[in-house]
DNA sequence: TTGAAAGCGCTAACAT
DNA sequence: ATGTTAGCGCTTTCAA
C-alpha cells in the first residue's frame, strides 16, 4: 500500500519535483505545466504528506489543546470556538484528556511538543509547571485557561466579580444566609467564594458529583439557610437534586444560584451566571495564532441571567 | 529560537546520531554509553521530533476524528471514549468540527488524510462519500459512526431497537396515541421511528432546537396525543420545554420519552432510551488500533431507563 | 520557467 | 557496541 509521492506525480507530469512543489504551493510555473501537473494530482489522487511539510517549517500547523476534564460541558464550548479559530486558518486541533491528573497532564503537554504543535492551550492544573513552561521558553505560544499565570498568555472569568454578582443578587431578592458548594481548593473557585464575601464555615468541598449529597448535609447541618450557590458547573445537577431529593423548595426554601450556563436552565429557570465560554476559545486560539511577543492575560466578565430560582428581586 | 535536535544531542554526548537514536528507542547500546547520552538529553533538554519520526513509519501516531455537530454532549462521550483508548496506546487524538456542513466534512477529512492520520473516526453526514473513502483504499482505517456503510468499518446503534423499546415501554404505560419530533430524515432517526412503529403522519422534523417550538404545534395540532417522543438528543430540552410552555403537564396529559441519557434526567425524572456512548468511541478507537483487514460493523444495544415522564406502568 | 541538488531531523541497514 | 551512509517526502537555493 505505497503511498503516492510528490516524485510520483513529478513523474506522471514529466516535470521535475520542484516544479510540483511550485504548482501546489504557488510558485512561477507555465500554465502549461501547471495543468499538467494538476491533472497528474488529480489521475493519481496525490495527497501531499503534511507532516513531511511541517519538518521544513520547523511546526506541524496543529493546535494543541490539553483538556483536564473532558466531562465538563464548559469545555465542549470552549474547543468549539478553538476549533472555529483554527478551521480559519486552515489549522487542526490536537486533543488530548488529562482525566484530572496532573501527571498525565505533564505527559500529554509532553507529547504535544513533541508533535511540534503550533501552539498550546492547557486548562489546568499544574500546567504552569515545567513542561509547559518549557514549551513557552522553546518559542511555542502557550495559553493557560482559567487561571493567571505570571509570564504566559493566560484567558480567564472575571472570578471574584462573579462571586460579587452573586451576591448582589442574592442580597437583592433578601437572601441573607447563604450556604456554598465548591469542587476545590483551586484559585478559580476560591476567588468566587471570595467575591460572594460568606465566611469560610459556609462553604463545603465537593470534588466530585458523588460527593454533592454530603455536601448539601453538611450545609444544611450548619443552620437554617435561604440561599445555596454552586461555584462549578459540574456540580450544579448534582447539588441541584440533593436539594430537591430533601424537600427543600427552590426558590421558597432556599434559593438556588449556580456558575456557568447548561441547556436545561432556562427550562427549570435556574439562575446562572455564564461565561462567554465559546468566546474565550475563540480567543486563546487567536492568542495562538498571533502570539504576542509580550504575555497577554484577558479577563472575561461573567454575565448574571436572572431566572426563577432565587425568587422575587424586592424593592 | 533553534530547536534542539538528535545531532545537538550527539555531539553533547560524544557519539552518533544512530547511537542516541537507539538509546531513545531501546537498542543495544552500553551501560555507561547511555548514561551520557541521556545526561546530554536532559541537560539540553531534548524533546525528539515526532513528525520526522512519523514520515519514517509512513504514518502519524494520530487518530483523527471528524465530528459533524461538537455541541451535541453524546461526542463529549464519543471524544472520551476515543481519547482513552489514544493515550492508552500512547497516540493522541486530531480532532475537528465540521458544523453541519458537508463540504466542510470533506475538507477536514481531506485535511486529516494530509496529516497522514493512523486511522480515522467520521460522525457523519456524508463521510461515506469520495474523501473518507479513498483514504479507506489507500489503507487508512476508518470507522463510521452512527451509520452503517458498506465495505467500511462502522459502530452504531440498534436503532430499530431503540424504537422498539420505546413502543413496548409507552404501550405499558397505556399511551395510545404518540407523537414524534425527529431531527432528521437520516437513515440513524428514520429508523428510530420505524421501530416506533407509529404513522409517518405522527411525525415532525425540527433540524435544530430553535424548530422544536413549531414542531410541537404541529404535533400538538394532528390531534389528541398522550404521548410525545424526541429521537433525537440535541433536541430533548427544547422539545421539553415547548411542551412545558404550552401548560401540557408530564407525565399527566403526555408522556415524555427521549433517546440519549443527560445529566439532568434523573433529576427531571424524564425517562430515556441510552446510548452506551463512551463503550462506542473506545471501541471505534480500538477499530482503529486493531485495523481488521475485513469491514467489521459494531452494533450497540440500547437501554430503556425508567423515570416518571411516562406514568405508571399498568399490569 | 524549470531542473539538479542539498538538506529538514530522524531511522535503518550495513559496516566495523 | 558503535559509526557511516542512505534514504523518508518534501522545500528551497542555485544554475541553467
Amino acid at each position: 500500500m505505497k503511498r503516492v509521492t510528490i516524485g510520483d506525480v513529478a513523474a506522471h507530469a514529466g516535470v521535475s519535483t520542484a516544479t510540483v512543489s511550485r504548482v501546489i504551493n504557488g510558485g512561477v510555473v507555465a500554465e502549461t505545466t501547471a495543468t499538467r501537473v494538476w491533472d497528474a494530482i488529480s489521475s493519481l489522487d496525490y495527497s501531499p504528506n503534511a507532516l513531511t511539510k511541517s519538518i521544513f517549517a520547523g511546526r506541524s500547523n496543529t493546535i494543541g489543546v490539553v483538556i483536564r476534564d473532558l466531562s465538563s460541558p464548559f469545555y465542549l464550548d470552549l474547543i468549539r470556538g478553538i476549533d472555529e479559530v483554527a478551521a480559519a486558518n486552515n489549522s487542526l486541533v490536537m486533543l488530548a484528556n488529562t482525566f484530572r491528573r496532573d501527571d498525565r497532564e505533564a505527559a500529554q503537554v509532553r507529547a504535544m511538543d513533541e508533535q511540534r504543535v503550533r501552539g498550546l492551550i492547557v486548562t489546568t492544573g499544574a500546567a504552569a509547571d515545567s513542561p509547559t513552561r518549557r514549551m513557552a521558553d522553546n518559542g511555542t505560544p502557550c495559553v493557560i485557561v482559567s487561571r493567571v499565570v505570571d509570564g504566559m498568555h493566560s484567558i480567564s472569568l472575571d472570578n471574584v466579580r462573579a462571586g460579587e454578582l452573586m451576591a448582589a443578587h442574592l442580597a437583592a431578592c433578601g437572601r441573607t444566609s447563604v450556604g456554598v458548594v465548591s469542587a476545590s481548593r483551586r484559585p478559580s473557585q476560591t476567588e468566587r467564594v471570595q467575591g460572594l464575601g460568606v465566611p469560610e464555615s459556609a462553604v463545603t468541598v465537593a470534588e466530585a458529583p458523588e460527593d454533592a449529597p454530603a455536601a448539601v448535609d453538611a450545609l444544611l447541618a450548619t443552620g437554617p439557610l435561604d440561599a445555596v450557590v454552586c461555584t462549578s458547573g459540574r456540580l450544579t445537577a448534582a447539588v441541584y437534586s440533593a436539594l430537591t431529593a430533601r424537600g427543600v423548595s427552590v426558590p421558597d426554601d432556599v434559593a438556588f444560584l449556580a456558575v456557568d450556563e447548561f441547556p436545561w436552565a432556562e427550562t427549570l429557570g435556574v439562575t446562572v451566571i455564564a461565561q462567554p465560554t465559546y468566546d474565550m476559545g475563540k480567543k486563546a486560539a487567536e492568542l495562538v495564532i498571533e502570539s504576542p511577543a509580550e504575555p497577554v492575560s484577558l479577563v472575561f466578565e461573567p454575565t448574571l441571567i436572572v431566572r426563577r430560582s432565587c425568587g422575587e428581586v424586592s424593592g
